[in-house]
DNA sequence: ACCCCCGTTTCATTGTGTGAACTCCTGTAT
DNA sequence: ATACAGGAGTTCACACAATGAAACGGGGGT
């Protein structure tokens, strides 16, 4: 498929990314720095995108944010995505029974997403945002991925991965093996300091990894043991969501 | 202001719009026809779009969907809107203590959009969609943006409000100094049948409603006297969300 | 085997998106 | 007060990029 991309619709989705950065708002002058475009060039494309809802003007000091319009996006995908509606009842029973974080990531390239969470009530407690990107090359959730995926995606991902200087990823390849036997893989303190967390794959109707359910909390409650016996517990929780998915698409 | 917006950038919002209706996955003719444009171009927009991740492409029937990176954008927007956060606590208390639905709309035009909900754990309960869109001519939630707003701004807003033929819209008028005076609102079966709620404004700094927070659920828990008697606990909560705001902005 | 529908490609036309330069405004330092 | 700097918004002429019509090709159903 060698469809041309629209360059204005490209450079459009620029300007909407570039407020994952830091700062709430942004003006244009700072935007066009950013993306590398004329000022006029973006404040076209911000009062485009205002007047469609996706981007709201603060009248006071003339900078714009995120629109509410995003949120409505976001419940749309969250609604027909199946998974999270469907994987619901099992993260609520999960989340209750042991009373911490529980998550649920889908891969989207070099890295993956929180589609899913329900935390924990503990006044100290594992804190993930819907929609927050994390890396493929370290966690629970990432191995998970790793661990269940073809042979040849896995090596040529592995390559692309944007691995931090320094990172030991060694390990994480060779506990791959163990993880497809257990059906869950366990992470102490692997991407973020003090966080132990268990994860385990959610397959659809062919068989491939869609996506990791993961508990997560402070390393003070979940140690090395603890996690390990919770390994079946969260295994068996995603395969009950996995018989769920009727979806048989790649 | 007037500058020109981009043609193409606001079609392409056509495109991305066109996912919020029923169908959870479209192709390039269906969306054509939906927004008016020929199929040529609607594929270029979707293969932008998916290349930046705001849309998912099904390989097997060649069909798009929405993408995970709307989530991120929405978690951003949640995440920077302060409000959601700030409230949250709030909200799970409320939603803890009388164990009903609690959620939270903000204005956009002639709507009023979830920003932020906790749903009861009844097996009967009030369902409400993160960034459902809702009217504003009815509902506990629609009275009080229209109670505690500006006169001019409420005549010029009616004026437009896309009230339904037939519906009964004087009542919602004459209700308002009372809620102005009660410092909430209540509602029975007004927006849909069976479902009852108690609504309070959030203001901000400069005394402008920024936010409704609104306690819903089935009319067979909450009849009229019942809401009553949550009105000045749901008032109160949304006084103290007002206090946290910091933002002096409009 | 036929047809119809739909996704994708090609191509010529012109309308449209683009950036340089300009104005206007606000806030800050001198 | 005045000068200055930075940023928002405006104008304009040019080039090329977005567009739609038409053609292609494959898949599914009758």
């Amino acid at each position: 498929m060698q469809v041309k991309t629209i360059r204005a619709v490209s450079r459009a989705v620029d300007v909407l990314y570039s407020f994952l950065g830091p700062e709430k708002e942004l003006g244009p002058s700072a935007i066009a720095e950013r993306v590398g475009l004329d000022r006029a060039t973006v404040l076209r494309m911000l009062v485009t995108l205002e007047e469609r809802g996706l981007l709201n003007r603060n009248e006071g000091n003339q900078k714009y944010r995120l629109g509410p319009r995003v949120v409505e996006l976001a419940g749309k995908f969250l609604e027909t995505d199946d998974l999270a509606g469907l994987a619901y009842p099992e993260v609520r029973r999960l989340r209750d029974e042991y009373n911490e974080t529980v998550s649920i990531y889908i891969r989207d390239g070099t890295e993956r997403i929180c589609i899913q969470r329900l935390e924990s009530n503990h006044s100290l407690k594992r804190n993930v945002r819907l929609g927050q990107r994390l890396p493929l090359y370290a966690g629970a959730s990432a191995k998970v991925f790793l661990a269940f995926m073809p042979d040849e995606e896995r090596t040529a991902l592995v390559n692309s991965l944007p691995v931090p200087t320094g990172f030991r990823g060694e390990q994480l390849l060779v506990a791959l093996p163990d993880i497809r036997q257990a059906g869950f893989a366990i992470s102490l303190g692997e991407r973020e300091e003090g966080i132990g967390a268990v994860a385990a794959p959610i397959f659809n109707r062919r068989g491939k990894v869609v996506a990791a359910l993961s508990l997560s909390g402070p390393a003070a409650r979940l140690n090395r043991e603890k996690l390990y016996s919770l390994g079946s517990a969260v295994r068996e929780a995603a395969q009950r969501i996995s018989n769920l998915i009727l979806d048989w698409s790649d």
